[in-house]
DNA sequence: GCGCACCCTACTCCCACACATACCT
DNA sequence: TAAGGTATGTGTGGGAGTAGGGTGC
């Protein structure tokens, strides 16, 4: 799967499109993408070069493959002294000068990119981490991504966080088998065979779980920033039922059946990819674990795109993340806002909702009402939304 | 501990109408 | 088979109503 490009057929696929399911060469990625608005917003990286099924998230430079991380894992044995390069997720129609900002290895093989996109110059967008959920209106911007979301924009240093992630790893593993596990075991834990260990099937991922997955309490804000965490992660349960989370849902009818690495579910994958990513081994060397893509409609109820919860996006500071000390750590005051912000955005995203078409919702806006009900076309009303004002 | 009132949150329903889809000629 | 007409279903947002949980007395 995914060794040639499923639009032509015939060349090797490069890239793999998470909203498309699809494997493609750079030319038929370029021609399905630069068809409409709405496809130059999905988010597409480079496939694995090994196991050519998952996305890659690194390249190794020594190498010169690109590498998924499981791939990344087996190769490198979580011990290297290889440079690695974090790729990004793009999204529009890249130029070949546009790729090869992201990927600068693309230069090192210029036939790989197609040199006739360049009407696409301008076109894309890749999304910047830190600075969250970023709405781009006309795919217009170009954004390339510069900020770590594991390592680097944290103010957690590295070695803490491959330790809370550790930990949170722990206490995944802990819901399932009963065990504890410290930060270190995990680490310890982290070789070949810890995919083979860490069966999702065995884990219950139904939202009412975050308990047992972060360990965490019920009324605290740790809990409920785990718990955000998790919904974005799912893409929000609530405002989002498209994209992973769903595609999770409807392909398997069941919300914990899903084979984090190595599965063919690439659609899924984003959303395996974050909650098996923050693996104390993979945390190593690597500078950054980019999830990007948050493009064009990049409202939280795209977080799917990427599988990344938007609190990590935007580099807020996620609690729950900082190990079990964080009263400690973290000033009342700032603790109090960050809740403040939190329910703030729970609030906006709860409501939040899908638009399929926007001409009816334009009309939708336009319209007429009383009491909130659409009127008829000359009918006396109490409410217009265009100025505000009362028939009668 | 139980029942009640109150508050808050989340959810559902309603409306008109343009548009999408299915069906028929 | 393609094209055109007709019928039916869908989706859109704001406000009202309702259900249910939490809290205090």
């Amino acid at each position: 799967m995914g060794y040639q490009c499923d639009h032509c057929g015939e060349a090797r696929s490069m890239v793999y499109c998470r909203s498309d399911a699809a494997y493609l060469c750079l030319s038929c990625d370029r021609v399905v993408h630069s068809a409409n608005a709405l496809s130059k917003r999905h988010s597409r990286t480079l496939v694995c070069d090994k196991c050519n099924s998952q996305p890659a998230v690194v390249r190794c430079v020594e190498e010169k493959v690109s590498l998924c991380q499981n791939c990344d894992w087996v190769s490198h044995n979580g011990s290297t002294t290889h440079s690695i390069q974090t790729l990004n997720c793009y999204s529009g129609c890249p130029s070949a000068v546009e790729l090869s900002s992201i990927w600068s290895f693309m230069t090192e093989s210029p036939s790989v990119i197609d040199s006739t996109c360049e009407q696409g110059m301008g076109s894309m967008s890749i999304a910047d981490n830190s600075q969250g959920p970023s709405r781009s209106n006309d795919d217009k911007n170009l954004v390339v991504n510069e900020s770590n979301l594991w390592m680097g924009s944290s103010s957690v240093g590295g070695d803490d966080r491959q330790q809370n992630v550790g930990q949170q790893i722990g206490q995944l593993n802990s819901s399932t088998s009963k065990t504890s596990h410290s930060g270190k075991k995990d680490a310890e834990a982290c070789d070949d065979g810890f995919y083979a260990d860490f069966n999702m099937d065995e884990v219950d991922l139904g939202i009412e779980n975050y308990e047992e997955l972060f360990g965490v309490g019920h009324n605290d804000p740790e809990h409920l920033f785990a718990k955000d965490g998790i919904d974005s992660l799912f893409g929000g349960a609530e405002s989002n039922r498209h994209g992973a989370y769903a595609a999770k849902e409807s392909s398997t009818g069941h919300a914990n059946q899903v084979q984090p690495a190595c599965s063919n579910a690439a659609s899924a994958d984003s959303l395996i990819s974050c909650k098996t990513e923050p693996n104390p081994c993979y945390a190593r060397q690597h500078s950054n674990i980019s999830f990007s893509s948050l493009t064009g409609e990049s409202s939280a109820g795209e977080y799917q795109d990427c599988g990344a919860s938007s609190m990590l996006l935007m580099g807020e500071p996620p609690w729950c993340i900082q190990g079990g000390s964080d009263q400690t750590t973290t000033p009342i005051g700032s603790r109090s806002d960050a809740v403040l912000r939190y329910r703030e955005k729970k609030k906006m995203r709860k409501f939040e909702k899908r638009v399929r078409y926007a001409t009816r919702k334009a009309r939708a806006d336009v319209r007429k009402r009383v009491k909130g009900r659409f009127v008829k076309a000359g009918d006396a009303y109490d409410y217009d939304p265009m100025s505000q004002t009362r028939s009668y």
